[in-house]
DNA sequence: GTGCTAATGTATCCAGTGGATACATTGTCA
DNA sequence: TGACAATGTATCCACTGGATACATTAGCAC
């Protein structure tokens, strides 16, 4: 739909996903706003239509680039404990990233084919990491959608401080026990802001 | 903050929160506007703001009431598989109010009384529906805890379709499984929308 | 009862938003 | 070289949350 070839900015599509990125990351409180992007573009608010239909369709793009990187570092996991700290990680010191990934409604994640594949490979990654050996494919994937809820409902809830937890130390060390999993003795994490 | 009085229009904040809870509720897709509601109440969108600082203290008092409604229905469960089948359903149901409920940040969860209140109303229906007899209170609140985890982000990623389930009726019975708990014959919960 | 005062509601303005339409520019290729 | 389509700009619109200034009215002191 957006086609990549240099123009007249050089790759606005690819730029603003970027610069969106960047902006949403820096601070998660504060609403994207296309204008606040185009600004920082040096261009004018409605030259990102050319490229995105509208506001939702550029976020799509941000969320596929945030599902990228979040399998970039499960891929990282070596085991199911490790996977989910470091699931819970990069939820926890992104969270502006992390709420435009999840915030997007189905038919936005089943309608964006690149979208999708970035959340495939993110199930990738999970499948890979929760493996065991013996397991039925049933199995498995029951296993993915174990940990994938604890982990997301327990970002969910630590966020807005519904259930009380004094320290996001002690919420790490938590959600591992609670997934059923060994507590080690270092920190798993470094505290997000 | 804001007096209960009846004045000129009987019970403004009390109407308002009703009616944006009905806004709310009829289209979850639809943004919520306090024109939009002012209109429907027959007032001046200004004249909110003699109840509420601002739009998120409006919010903020819809969902106190939600969760004060959620409250109410699981108080009605008599065990931990029907605590959570309740929860879920609820939150199914009405997709629009529970994100109101669950979109505050955490700033406003503990800074309005009685928002907090509210919470602390459905925490202690968990525990209620949840307690096992000669379990310590710290197993007691990790067994909280861990249900509410696999409920709120089970509800999440079925919302978004991130998990490959099919219907509704799957998810709700893999929820149950995934839970630790029985699967009943018959479906739990009602299809909603 | 009669005023006074503060609570409540209104009128009007503002900057900011996403989006649309019409037009200017410019790279690419026939 | 010239036409055309891709790209970016200028300008407009309806709508939003919010602010300031003013009108109304309820309820209390007397």
């Amino acid at each position: 739909m957006a086609p990549r070839d240099a123009y007249h900015h050089g790759d606005l599509a690819a730029a603003a996903v970027d610069e969106a990125l960047r902006l949403i990351d820096a601070d998660a409180s504060a609403s994207f706003s296309l204008r606040a992007l185009a600004e920082r573009l040096g261009v004018a608010h409605r030259a990102l239509y050319n490229h995105f239909a509208d506001r939702e369709a550029l976020l799509a793009g941000v969320a596929a680039r945030g599902f990228d990187l979040l399998a970039d570092a499960l891929l990282l996991a070596p085991d199911a404990p490790r996977f989910l700290a470091a699931y819970v990680r990069f939820a926890l010191a992104r969270p502006g990233l992390y709420d435009v990934m999840m915030g997007r409604r189905h038919t936005a994640i089943n309608g964006d084919p690149g979208l999708r594949a970035a959340v495939d490979r993110v199930i990738g990654a999970a499948v890979k990491a929760l493996a065991t050996p013996g397991a039925d494919d049933e199995t498995q994937r029951r296993e993915v959608m174990r940990i994938w809820m604890i982990a997301h409902g327990g970002i969910g809830l630590h966020r807005t401080r519904m259930l009380r937890l004094r320290s996001y130390a002690e919420f790490a060390e938590e959600i591992l026990r609670i997934a059923g999993f060994p507590v080690p003795d270092t920190d798993f994490a470094p505290e997000p802001s």
